[in-house]
DNA sequence: CGAATTTGACCCGCGC
DNA sequence: GCGCGGGTCAAATTCG
């Protein structure tokens, strides 16, 4: 049983996705909370399908969006084990496509159309952009998990195949289109699968204690 | 009373 | 072409 979900996941929606594992892939990070988050959970376990690009522990420890959160993860895991990170050249495309999408003007096009078809042309072209993805999984009794920035909650559906609803976050600073799903695991309720979508453009919203400067760039590299 | 969440309706992509 | 299922919208409702 190598696959959890996670790789599932990727296999429902051919989306470039990133993932960040660890290497390999069985060997399962425990006892680690995720990113900010305060409830301490007791496992953190991330999972990738390949291993293009193998990171040092340092790397992603790196990219982590506060000192507080790189200690924590750096004193869990323990040793040098490498991580990974997928980017496979379908990903190079979506992050391509994505800075394109973001640094892109209004064509003018709209000009001709009416309200109701605006707005269509609107949800034709956001859906039509495959941002950048990652997920992971915690084990934790709550299901978002504070990472820093503010959402706010947009939807909630009930998946087939699942008992729980799978939530839809939106990220509320303004020009930020990040988005987040949120549900639990079908065959294991304990675990909360969190997907992240895009990359955010500005820093955590609420600042943490520890927070320094340099750390929003280093975010970029994560979401 | 404004902000956040809930929830049913709607739309789109995809498989058949 | 049709139906299913996931994702989003937006009005209604709840919360602080």
């Amino acid at each position: 049983m190598q696959n959890q979900g996670l790789f599932e996941e990727q296999q429902e929606m051919p989306t470039p996705m990133g993932f960040f594992s660890t290497f390999p892939p069985n060997n399962n990070i425990t006892s680690c909370p995720p990113l900010g988050c305060h409830q301490s959970p007791k496992a953190f376990n991330i999972a990738a399908p390949d291993h293009h690009h193998a990171l040092p522990t340092e790397t992603l420890l790196s990219s982590l969006s506060s000192p507080k959160h790189r200690e924590h993860l750096a004193s869990d895991f323990g040793g040098p084990r490498l991580l990974s990170l997928q980017r496979s050249s379908a990903n190079f495309w979506a992050w391509g496509e994505l800075n394109e999408c973001l640094g892109s003007k209004k064509n003018g096009v709209d000009d001709h159309l009416g309200v109701s078809a605006m707005k269509m042309k609107r949800i034709k072209a956001r859906r039509k952009v495959r941002e950048p993805r990652f997920c992971f999984k915690t084990m934790s009794e709550v299901d978002v998990l504070d990472d820093g920035y503010k959402w706010r909650k947009y939807g909630q559906k009930v998946v087939k195949n699942t008992q729980h609803p799978r939530s839809y976050y939106r990220c509320t600073q303004d020009n930020c289109r990040v988005k987040k799903r949120v549900e639990r695991l079908a065959e294991d309720p304990r675990m909360v699968i969190t997907t992240y979508e895009g990359r955010h453009v500005h820093s955590p919203s609420h600042d943490l204690d520890d927070s320094q400067p340099t750390d929003s760039q280093l975010n970029n590299f994560f979401w």
